[in-house]
DNA sequence: GCCAACGTTGGC
DNA sequence: GCCAACGTTGGC
């Protein structure tokens, strides 16, 4: 079992949309980015634990957790021509984009980025330094921080 | 809306 | 394979 942060920008999907899609979860789709689709793909694991960030928005903050209900599956925009999401350098024999399905679990008071680059004892966290990447890996000891946070 | 950070692209 | 140019992300 791992722990993990995915960011997503509320105003394109919010964990109060999370929450609304219930049991059968939602497909975490969309990302564009190859060391985020290498966690992904490889590492995320069903029934993991995962941190929802929400970024570009009044208060970026972690806002809740949520679980993994499926692990990776090509993502089907990489196929349809018509999404923003197409990438024509991929084929269905060897698909380029991966997302996993995630479950709602829980809110949590949410932890800004502001207190988190402020706590002294969050450290490893990649969201200190590496901003752009919107899936990383969270250790056990900072999950546990954070979440009596 | 600005700008820093950083990932990607493409010429050589 | 290097590196400059360019595009995107995301905090402020």
């Amino acid at each position: 079992m791992a722990y993990w942060l995915f960011k997503t920008e509320p105003d394109t999907f919010s964990i109060d949309d999370l929450k609304s899609a219930g049991e059968q979860g939602t497909f975490w789709e969309g990302v564009r980015n190859y060391q985020a689709r290498n966690f992904l793909r490889d590492k995320v694991q069903l029934n993991d634990l995962v941190f929802i960030y929400h970024s570009s928005c009044k208060v970026p903050a972690i806002v809740g957790i949520a679980k993994v209900t499926k692990a990776a599956q090509p993502d089907p925009h990489q196929f349809d021509s018509n999404s923003d999401y197409f990438d024509e350098k991929s084929s269905a024999d060897n698909p380029r984009w991966y997302g996993v399905t995630l479950k709602y679990v829980q809110h949590l008071k949410p932890v800004s980025l502001a207190a988190i680059k402020a706590n002294p004892n969050i450290v490893e966290l990649a969201l200190k330094k590496a901003s752009r990447l919107s899936v990383m890996p969270v250790s056990e000891h900072e999950w546990q921080l954070l979440t009596q946070a």
